[in-house]
DNA sequence: CTGAGCATGTAACGAGTTACATGATTCC
DNA sequence: GGAATCATGTAACTCGTTACATGCTCAG
């Protein structure tokens, strides 16, 4: 079990789905931070099938297509999962931070550039996260609606951040 | 190349290094954020070798163990790499997050359980890159002291963030 | 009726993790 | 001189990514 079975578990909880649908269902929330393939969207379901936690009916014809639900004993895997402790590290895998590490190799335009790059690209999630919230407010429950605030007020430090960094390089140039 | 090969390529530019050392170099930098496992570190200095990017000098008797070293090689395609675009996007794996997000499925204590963990751990490592900051100000680089800001404001944003969900559950239990 | 994009799945490969094994050094 | 810890390396396995293949649906 790891953390892909889990996410799995928990979409399920919203109710039966496809893997296609479970793709959509992470898309559009968890995997804004955390990206998971489709291949394992496939894969992941067939595992707790076998581990007795998901259930599996099959389309009758066409592309006999398969569709997952939680079982009793997948919720409960879940809630014990929820209850553990959570001793991992949080892992920021950002190729843009390692780059900065190394300035000293880099030409002072590509530490300029990287800077310039990643401002918007943090600026730009940012703004998403600030559209989804407007519009899902009515819906989401209190916990996505937290989850995503996360996501947006990391966003934000993280463009600060670089933002302050441009200014820093204007006024001190490497 | 990955990430690991310019982790590698970066930090023999601060001098030959065994790969234990090597293990040492990152641990106490960049591994704070984006751990890497010792046998990365052990594998992958042998793929930079058959690349030409790196020398290997093998020591004459006892482990004969490998030092190795970055080639002229090297140094361009860590160059080249600092001056390619930054595509990919940031990955923050956060079990706790994940947590959060399935809350509807956690008990009242859980959550607050989790909150409380989530904050101390990151209270903790902020504290760590605060400390790590005073020891290393006089003698790091520039680029590398960007880093460490970097990895505090994220620390301390999401510090603060499970602090005040802990104080919106003392207002409002699930 | 055809091409574009949506949906479903698998295979192959590369990266990351865990476990094992053992040599060298230090400290009691 | 034995135990603990530091250091070096490899093997096995799991996970994640990329590429491939192809069916289905709907707009033009």
């Amino acid at each position: 079990m790891n953390a892909t079975s889990y996410v799995v578990l928990g979409m399920l909880t919203y109710g039966p789905a496809t893997s296609y649908q479970l793709k959509q269902r992470v898309a559009g929330t968890i995997g804004n931070f955390w990206a998971f393939a489709h291949s394992q969207l496939y894969d992941e379901p067939a595992r707790l099938v076998a581990a007795g936690l998901v259930n599996q009916s099959v389309e009758q014809g066409g592309r006999r297509k398969r569709t997952y639900s939680i079982t009793d004993d997948g919720r409960k895997a879940l809630a014990d999962w929820l209850a553990e402790p959570t001793l991992e590290q949080t892992e920021v895998r950002d190729t843009g931070l390692l780059k900065l590490f190394f300035g000293t190799q880099a030409a002072p335009e590509d530490i300029r550039q990287l800077a310039r790059d990643r401002y918007e690209s943090h600026r730009a999630r940012a703004d998403g996260y600030d559209l989804q919230r407007a519009e899902i407010e009515a819906r989401a429950d209190r916990w996505q609606l937290k989850t995503l605030e996360l996501g947006l007020r990391y966003e934000r430090t993280v463009e600060r951040f670089w933002k302050d960094f441009l200014d820093e390089l204007d006024r001190d140039p490497p």
